[in-house]
DNA sequence: ATATTGCTTATCGGATCCAATATGCCAAAC
DNA sequence: GTTTGGCATATTGGATCCGATAAGCAATAT
């Protein structure tokens, strides 16, 4: 038999696809903080019932994505200036871990496609595609760790703080300074070192949270 | 007016009573891994509809507590020895920061509470109210930090591995370890020793993780 | 005996319907 | 003018119902 088999037991539900595009339109912050998501709103757009909409907002809530009040429905979820205080020091004690046990497992095939998207990251003049550049060259380097539980919680941890980031890479000079600093968390992982790439990272992720909070902080003045 | 008001809006749903029941179930090991969750059957239990208990599957899953596969129902979910080892990992990562920022803002009443939890657990006799204990006496501790976001991500980690902690505390000395180590780690917040608090907890930690793997080395030869 | 087919039942995902609560507005009472 | 009570509407949470799929079993064909 020569057929191209697709697994349709794996085929998405209508829940599961409602999910994925409100967890996306919210990470990307189409969504904005505190907007409410109205049920019957979300089932005519993608033409179903409110039943898999529930189960959808059920899951976001369970990753801290909205919040939901009894009979007053879900809104977006936010974050204060402590609670993304909290996330980037969370991430500056996970990330570097995982790099440093990634390192002696990135193969040349890894280390080619994490310069590929550290090129694209620098090249690309479209802002709202930084993000999305940004993640897929972090993710490569995590990737090569294997450590499915370290990297889902990253992901999450990335899903809540994303669209902070979004805002601040075109606020400043962030842009730049997260391209050098790619470049050198590169070279220190083609070089094997697995120390140097692991302070590199954190160092990476301070200066991200310095420059948000003072961005914030700007914006509150 | 002098009322002991109750914010009825916070009442919990249907589908969170069985969402948290279920979460217990499953975290307490009354639940085999592998059991088939089949909604019908829980919606009679708790005497509601299935739509309640749908949502409080797709947050199970979520949570990684559940695997669902399409048209096949929800089966309790369980961790390979390599998945519980990076569990063990992820833990010895994050808790002993938490413990070294917890430390300076412990009060005396967390310090007597945490003793409290402490002295229940060398004296229990019960093993069932261990792992209950073990993890009063810990979040105790952690709690002070104020850190929601690592609270959080810790408190879903331990729901994951917890069913194993209390197989593996009652078939081995692990509890009187356990014991000793909790004390150690409680003396040295008593006197505000943050550095030598989170060198316990992760000593602490670490034993654990050998002590599990030991035992599962044994259980499968 | 074994493999294939068709049927029956169990179970799930989703749609529709109903009850409970929230929200906004307006009139009446003070 | 402010407050109170009584609607009408919007929205949610849950129950019931229906179509689709999975899984087991019997009947048939080879």
């Amino acid at each position: 038999m020569k057929l191209t088999a697709v697994d349709i037991s794996k085929m998405a539900s209508a829940s599961t696809i409602v999910f994925q595009e409100l967890r996306n339109a919210i990470i990307k912050g189409d969504l904005a903080v505190g907007e409410p998501l109205r049920q019957d709103e979300i089932a005519k757009l993608f033409n179903v019932s409110r039943i898999p909409v529930r189960e959808a907002l059920s899951r976001l809530e369970e990753q801290g994505l909205v919040r939901t009040q009894r009979y007053r429905g879900a809104v977006v979820s936010g974050l204060s200036a402590e609670e993304a205080a909290e996330i980037f020091d969370f991430r500056m004690l996970v990330e570097p871990e995982i790099v440093r046990r990634a390192v002696p497992m990135m193969s040349a095939d890894i280390l080619g496609k994490a310069r590929g998207h550290c090129q694209a990251f620098s090249e690309s003049r479209d802002p709202m595609a930084w993000a999305e550049l940004n993640r897929d060259f972090h993710s490569e380097l995590y990737n090569a760790s294997e450590l499915k539980f370290h990297l889902e919680v990253v992901n999450n941890t990335m899903n809540r703080i994303e669209r902070y980031l979004r805002a601040q890479l075109v606020l400043s000079d962030g842009m730049e300074r997260a391209n050098v600093e790619h470049f050198a968390i590169l070279e220190a992982c083609e070089a094997g070192d697995a120390e140097e790439a692991a302070a590199l990272t954190a160092a990476h992720i301070e200066g991200v949270k310095r420059s948000f909070l003072e961005h914030l902080s700007l914006l509150q003045s």
